[in-house]
DNA sequence: AACATTTTGTTCATTAATAAACAAAATGTT
DNA sequence: AACATTTTGTTTATTAATGAACAAAATGTT
């Protein structure tokens, strides 16, 4: 049984000065004229320092951007174990895994702006929808959904984990105004209500005029 | 020539943090329930790093108070080695040892509001208050200014320092919504236009109605 | 008041960060 | 293109911070 180690302190917080300190930066003036110098100083740590953690600036986005991805994977892991216990789902609750991400981007807003923002980093983007529906892929196998699925799962799962980018890009952009929860209760209605079987998962039937929610959800927020 | 060492920048940082943490704490439950844990936890740092830098809580305490103290006293010196070459001063300039002051209060925002605020710490203004006027009694009596004075200058003294800082406390107060440059062109004005002799430090006249120029400072405040 | 638990203060061995120095590589200036 | 300057990457000895452990002191519970 190996024992988990947790980080030292110090390293925790050398890493964390450096992530702000690239996010600060690349707003100021993109990634490609960063010197390691503006990091460091930036981040008021030796040089010295950023070498021990990352071999160069290349390294240093990589391995945060790899971190951003591999904790919205462990969100998204650790909510599908408690997600099925809660169905049906009240129409003014959203789904926890949903509000965990979004508390998860807005802790990390500064990082997540850089990424997701409009001069965004793309190769980001591609990793993460990448690996989002690998998994997503895995998990429909998983639980052989293939079969009662009306469309081919690498099509859905596309679609929806597109779309959940793209949620997730239009708040960004937006600044970030609306609360984790306020997010989290969006993406739930749209994505319950329009594509879940009636038992689990609905065919892509549109039964409801979507007008109608639209409007008492915005009235919902104006309290 | 005793050359002067920078202070290690971990120390540093500790100590930042420890301010911090401090300011963070006393606002949140008052001084006397902080636990050293208390401060440790918040500030991210061994235990045992504390009593590195302090020997208790209320060594914590007195050496930041102190430290803000000798940063205002400083910034006074130091401004008042500049501010005499900048006579008459145009009426929309502040007098730039003010705008250092409000910038350096702005900055330590966190904990000058845990000094100066409404539960504010009061042997922390008596101490500053005393050094202040004690410091401004040298500088008078250096520059042999008592001869010149309708009043004695203890008084004076007084009288300018507590309206200081009367005026300090009424911008933590309010939440400090002011600028700097707005505060200090606020206390410049007051300043220099109530009790400075026409040569440099006027009798105490008040030979024009205040009303007036009250009234177009908030002018040029909601522009 | 007796006992349990928490907090404090201290010690120690270890680790991560530090600043300085140096050479190589990259960039800037003419 | 030649040279100057800046930046990078590396090495080293030193220092500050770390976590664990322990005893004493303080606080909480009955």
């Amino acid at each position: 049984m190996m024992e988990i180690k947790r980080e030292d302190r110090r390293i925790r917080q050398t890493k964390e000065k450096l992530r702000n300190a690239l996010a600060e930066l690349m707003k100021e003036k993109g990634f490609e004229s960063i010197r390691i110098h503006d990091l460091t100083e930036r981040a008021d740590i030796n040089r010295g320092t950023f070498y021990l953690h990352y071999k160069d600036k290349y390294d240093l986005l990589e391995q945060n951007e790899n971190e951003i991805i591999q904790d919205i994977v462990h969100i998204h892991e650790e909510a599908k174990k408690t997600e099925h216990a809660k169905h049906p789902r009240p129409p003014s609750e959203p789904a926890s895994i949903f509000v965990h991400l979004f508390e998860y981007l807005q802790e990390n807003s500064d990082f997540i702006q850089v990424l997701f923002g409009k001069n965004g980093h793309y190769s980001f983007q591609t990793k993460l929808k990448t690996i989002l529906r690998e998994n997503m892929l895995k998990k429909f196998l998983n639980a052989q959904l293939e079969k009662r699925m009306l469309i081919p799962i690498e099509y859905f799962s596309s679609y929806v984990i597109s779309a959940h980018l793209g949620i997730i890009q239009q708040w960004v952009e937006g600044g970030m105004k609306e609360s984790p929860k306020e997010m989290a209760l969006i993406i739930t209605r749209i994505t319950f209500h329009q594509i879940i079987a009636k038992e689990e998962y609905p065919a892509l039937k549109f039964e409801k005029p979507f007008q109608k929610e639209s409007e008492s959800m915005y009235n919902e927020r104006d309290k």
